[in-house]
DNA sequence: CCGCATACCTAAATGTCTGAGGCATAAGAC
DNA sequence: GTCTTATGCCTCAGACATTTAGGTATGCGG
């Protein structure tokens, strides 16, 4: 079985977190294997991403962060909130990523009429 | 009247340039114009993004490249073609892309069923 | 002869991701 | 009792596309 997962296109991760954390708090391994769920074959995600991900949502505002004892297992983990301005930011990045993706539709649907050059 | 448009996410141009070449051979200026008509005021497509990728592809074998003096304007211009494997790996760039896309949508669109973390 | 569109190009800085590693704890199998 | 697996965190060098900010030169309209 080869891995066919596509690599991350840069700067189309941080989104991705965003909408995982408007779902409520969640630590990094629960935010990867929550987002490795859903996108499953399609997206490889890897920890080294995660985290300086994670860091940089930090340190942007948009998410807080806190050392806790997780109930069930017994175990610390960071758990990351989602700010005020964290979920503006969602708003918006959510909204360029699809401002993005219809652009790119549209150059790659339009036919020109006659020669380019 | 700001600029509103959106950066390149990186590894994504190459495909609007393959596809761009697709419709005919096109110099590098007539490639950024017919994207930019398309893309208009979402997408941002700088010069120096462009000849680095034009350079790139001919190097993967995906565009070949030659110097003409174009007929109307009597100005040379490096022209570039899509090569049998440009076409190939347009394809599947093309596949990959909206592979990209649908598993996107899916992590933005489900929601959990319960707590995340 | 000035400005603008055409047409090409370069290079340093920027920043995200890949790939590969590491540490530590808990639970369950054997 | 110890081994494996899953959980949970982390770092850092290297790769690499893009941004930003320049540059050259020609043809044409006024």
């Amino acid at each position: 079985m080869t891995d066919t997962r596509l690599h991350l296109f840069k700067g189309t991760f941080d989104v991705l977190v965003l909408k995982t954390l408007s779902w409520g708090p969640a630590h990094g391994y629960a935010i990867s294997r929550w987002i490795r769920q859903n996108a499953g074959e399609d997206l490889k995600i890897e920890e080294g991403a995660l985290y300086p991900a994670l860091r940089r949502l930090e340190s942007r505002g948009l998410v807080t962060a806190q050392w806790q004892t997780m109930e069930e297992s017994g175990r610390a983990a960071r758990v990351y909130t989602l700010t005020a301005d964290g979920k503006k930011a969602l708003n918006s990045e959510l909204a360029d990523w699809q401002r993005y993706v219809r652009a790119f539709a549209r150059v790659l649907e339009t036919r020109p009429d006659g020669a380019l050059a």
